[in-house]
Formats: C-alpha cells, sequence, structure tokens
DNA sequence: CTTGTAAGACCGACGGGTCGGTCTCTTTGC
DNA sequence: GCAAAGAGACCGACCCGTCGGTCTTACAAG
C-alpha cells in the first residue's frame, strides 16, 4: 500500500473516532508511519485530505450499503437490506470506520464550526433520505404497503431512527444494542405492509440469518 | 450575574455549538468577558468546568422536556408531552443551546476520546430511555397501547428518533425539519394504540397548538 | 545527473495552565 | 466613625507543549 492510500486510511480512522478537528496531523503522521513532508508531499492542506477522505469514505458506504441492492426487485425489500447492510457492512465495519459512522461525528462536530465542510457531509445525509423516501413511494405504488401510509412520515421514521442508531452505537458500543435498533426499524417498515404479507417476508428469518 | 454563572451560561452555549475539546478557554474567556485570572478563580480546571456545566444542561433539560409533565395522568399522554417539550422548550432552546442538543455533541466527540467524561453524559441517555420504556409499560398495563405492542422495540423507535431527529436538527438548523421529524414520532406514538382511540386524543390539533 | 519521495528542523499561532500582582470590599481594633 | 488589615475577585504576562504549515536536506531509482 503506497503512503498516500495509507494516510488515506489512517486518517479515515482516526476521523471517525477523534473527529476532523481533533486529529493532528501528528497524529496521522504517527498512524501512516512518515513524517511532515512525507504528508505534505501528497496533500496541499488538512482540508485538502478532508476532502479526499470524505469522497473515500462516502465510496465505501455506498458500496457497503448499496451491496446486493439490485439483486433485489421490491422497494421495501430494498430498504430492508440497506437496513441489513448499515447495521451488519457499514457500522460493524471497524477496519475502516473503528469509530462508528464517520458522516455523524462529521456533521455534529462541523455543523456550527466549518459550515464549508459541512456542506458536502449534508449533501450525503439528503441523498439517502431520497432514496428512502423514493423507495418507500415506490412500494407504495406497487401495493407492498398499506394505502394509509403517509411515506413523508414513515421517511422521517427510518431517516432519523438510523442516525439515531449510530449516535447509540457509538455511546454504548454494543453490538446488541445496535442489533435492537435496527431490529426495530426493520420491524417497523414491516409494519407498513398490508396485513397477512407480513408472514410471507418470514422477517425473523431476515434478521436472524445476518 | 456573576462572573461565574456567565462563565457557566456562555461554556454551555458553546460546549453545544463547539463540542467541549474544541472550546477553547479563550473562547469561554472572550464571550464571558473576563481573564484567564478570572476563569481560573472559579474552577480549578477545564475538566472542572465540564462538569459543573454537564450538571447545569442535565438540570435545565430535565425542567424543560419534563415540564407539565405531573398534570398529565396517561402515560402514552407523558411520553407526547415529552417529545412536544424536547421539540419546543428544549431544542428550540437557543438561548441555553444554540448549537442543539449538548448532550449528542459531547457523547459524539467524547465516547473514543474522553471515556471518563462520557460515561456522565451516558448516564443521562440510559435515564431517558428507561423512562420511555416505563412509561410504554405502564400504557400498556393500562390499554393505552396494543396487547401486540413490543414495548423495547418501541423504545427502540421513540429514543433513536429523538436523537436522530436531534442531529439531523444540527444538520439543517430547520424547525421544519424538527417539526416533521418530531411529529412523525408522535403519529408513530398514536399509532401504538388500540384502533378508535386515535380520534380521541386530537392528534393533529396537539401537534399545531404549539 | 536528474527527478521524485520522504525526512525533520523550523516557524508563528494558539492550547491549557500558573503566577505575581492589583483592586475592591469586608472585617476588625480603637 | 474611621483607618488599618485581610480576603478574595480579577487581571494579564508568561510557561511549555502542540497546532498546521514551510523549507531545506537526504536519498533512492532511473
Amino acid at each position: 500500500m503506497s503512503l498516500k492510500d495509507r494516510i488515506h486510511h489512517e486518517s479515515m480512522k482516526l476521523f471517525s473516532t477523534k473527529g476532523y478537528l481533533n486529529t493532528s496531523i501528528s497524529d496521522i503522521m504517527e498512524a501512516a508511519e512518515t513524517s511532515k513532508g512525507g504528508f505534505y508531499n501528497h496533500f496541499e492542506s488538512k482540508d485538502d485530505l478532508f476532502y479526499e477522505v470524505l469522497a473515500i469514505a462516502q465510496c465505501i458506504w455506498r458500496k457497503k450499503v448499496l451491496f446486493g441492492l439490485d439483486e433485489i426487485d421490491s422497494p421495501t425489500g430494498k430498504i430492508k437490506k440497506i437496513l441489513i447492510n448499515y447495521r451488519d457492512r457499514y457500522l460493524k465495519d471497524y477496519e475502516n470506520f473503528p469509530g462508528g459512522c464517520i458522516f455523524v461525528t462529521f456533521s455534529v462536530e462541523l455543523d456550527d464550526q466549518r459550515p464549508d465542510l459541512m456542506n458536502e457531509v449534508a449533501q450525503g445525509f439528503m441523498g439517502l433520505k431520497r432514496m428512502v423516501k423514493n423507495l418507500l413511494e415506490e412500494g407504495k405504488e406497487r401495493g407492498e404497503l398499506r394505502t394509509d401510509i403517509n411515506t413523508d412520515r414513515a421517511t422521517e421514521m427510518i431517516f432519523s431512527g438510523m442516525i439515531g442508531a449510530s449516535v447509540l452505537f457509538g455511546v454504548e458500543k454494543s453490538d446488541d444494542t445496535l442489533n435492537q435498533s435496527i431490529n426495530s426499524l426493520i420491524l417497523y417498515l414491516d409494519g407498513l405492509s398490508p396485513a397477512g404479507t407480513l408472514a410471507d417476508l418470514n422477517v425473523e428469518d431476515q434478521i436472524l440469518e445476518i
């Protein structure tokens, strides 16, 4: 692995645990086993590194959370898959994000201090929210959701539930807590479907199989 | 207002926006219009200030979020009141917490960096979660919830929904977003009640009246 | 010899914290 | 009633370490 890759990787780990502002370049140098010269040979500034790491993190997020989604036809099935991926492939990815969801960490520390950096992060959030909403609406059109379901409200529940789950996972650092939070969301999603179709989806199996 | 009170108050505001680690004592000095000497005359260390501010913030939280709760008999009504207070009296309290929920800010930045300080914060979270759970269970006993409702899962939904809502409020800084997030939680709570009782509670009115 | 990579000495700004000193207000002795 | 003495609030220069960032130097590959 090249030095640049090593700096990217170690920075991402440090950012996810300590945040951007509280990670010093010395921290990164130590973790990547390099020096000031090695660092500044590859990056113009710390902010420069931020943007690159953010892009890489978003790329990893997509790969992890959207994994296997195209093999699923049902929109609500896709959301369920997103939740399961989010839980098992993303939040438990201690190799890349040992400190939990890097976007939550960024957003909480940067929203009032570095609005310029914050914008980039916020766009990712909005993308996820829009995706959930679109899938819910499509699911409703296909009859996978009860007709009385308000997709906006359901989107809010699932979206803020995902964010809340990652914060609480950071607080408690317990896989059990995370499983409970996300499983509750999956069961909530199942509860939106018309009566009778619940058993067909084999919910509990899907939760336990992972 | 005494200097000590001023430091407490300004620190709380700064901590809620910048976090603890990223707030310098110079920041506090400037905001409280004092000097190094004035600061250290009242506090042994920055950590000392942290503990005091945390205690004050918890006190304010309780006063704001539990406001008027004893006048309500119904357990689910109490939860609804908590959600409304949380939305209007606590999160929108720009005077004390201009940066959003101070406990979320603390927990995200401190969980991996200062576990000693984190413990104090985490206990508050667990207290709220336990309160919601107890109220839900009591509500179920009183027949305010359908018998098939799993109170653990409902607790997860409401609790992580509250945390997620405060993070997203910080990201978007929009009252509308916050209202939508919390209103969705209130409507979710209403959805847990046995069919037919929904209209009696006059949900939409309660949401709009605030 | 040239070119690109990495090392680390160095810079000014700022971090938390200390310390000598001033200013004001209360207590005390007469 | 009044002045001397003491207590404690408050100030800001200063300490040392760390911050992000620059620049010269060393060295290895071609």
